[in-house]
DNA sequence: GTCTATATTCGGATAGAC
DNA sequence: GTCTATCCGAATATAGAC
């Protein structure tokens, strides 16, 4: 792997646990085993290197959910399926921890990853959602926006209350509860 | 008030806005038109200062929640009522977001408050949901820990949709999309 | 209690040699 | 491309005067 890639990954990593404020130059350098000339030779700076980092965690992450919402079944097993797919609980989130980032937030080119990602999240669930009321696999009051909005959200809050409690319970508990009103909306589809 | 106050009201303010990592003393200090000395002879230094900040934030938060919790009306009222509450959405949550901290989150003492918050609000969730199964406002196979989870997530995950999309609507939408699916096992009770 | 001075380390970067 | 030297201001305090 090339220094460069190595540099991104690092600062992947290190965004990942430490949030942008809390993450150094210096820091970077030493987990990719690169020097400070080595790393302003190929990023102008933190801000260019996290932008790389966070379009590429952001892909990766797209990359994850979209194998979930492309697979067989139906609507409702297609969402579960994302909501119950592995995660590290209790690293959170790469892309949604930016987002208490000041320092991102305040920056619009730092930001635009974050938030194309989480609106591409919701409107693909909506997708998924609209289909499967079309195709009579959920009631037909069940609204697509508001319902992808949910599944994020518990997801996204799934990983904020599992990392107070040191604990995914929480975060299982949440989805559990989203699938348990979901469900209660899938009636099981008549034979053709 | 006080210059202890000031201090501590200062740092609530930073720690909501920046988090524990991106605020210094000297921001603190300056927003509370303090002097060096002022603060380090109130509080022993950062961490001190921010304790009591996490503190003070938190049980006003749980002030706040328990002011919808113990209103009249059904279990579903009141969880409508807390989730449909007043909020700053665009600010976040001021202890859901000191999750993402590391420095919160690798120091028990910091920590425990955040903790604390966060569990009894689930609990007294919980409590309001169970209530509700037993009297009949819910139905009776809807889980009171589970739902409670997905309550909580669902705000708290609001917070980052809403951050990310850089508008309240995203929170807007979780919050509905979860009150849809509430009122569906919410029958309306019998006339006795 | 508050102020000013001083100290140490880190953050973030530039310059120029190799 | 990578390394070392150097720079300047910020972060986080301590010391001691008033």
């Amino acid at each position: 792997m090339s220094t460069a890639d190595r540099l991104i990954e690092s600062t992947q990593d290190l965004l990942w646990e430490r949030g942008y404020v809390g993450t150094s130059p210096k820091a970077i350098q030493q987990r990719a085993g690169a020097g400070q000339g080595s790393m302003y030779h190929h990023f102008s700076g933190k801000p260019d290197l996290a932008l790389a980092a966070i379009r590429r965690t952001a892909e990766q992450m797209r990359a994850t959910a979209e194998a979930c919402f492309s697979a067989s079944g139906t609507a409702y097993d297609r969402i579960r399926a994302y909501l119950l797919r592995e995660r590290e609980v209790l690293r959170g989130c790469p892309i949604g921890r930016l987002t208490m980032d000041p320092d991102i937030i305040a920056d619009p080119e730092l930001r635009e990853p974050v938030t194309e990602t989480l609106d591409w999240l919701r409107a693909r669930l909506a997708q998924i959602v609209a289909e499967g009321v079309e195709r009579g696999e959920f009631d037909a009051g069940l609204d697509p926006e508001r319902t992808a909005a949910s599944v994020v959200a518990t997801i996204q809050g799934g990983y904020v209350v599992a990392r107070a409690a040191g604990s995914t319970a929480p975060f299982d508990a949440a989805v559990q509860g989203l699938l348990d009103l979901l469900a209660t909306r899938a009636p099981r589809r008549p034979a053709p």
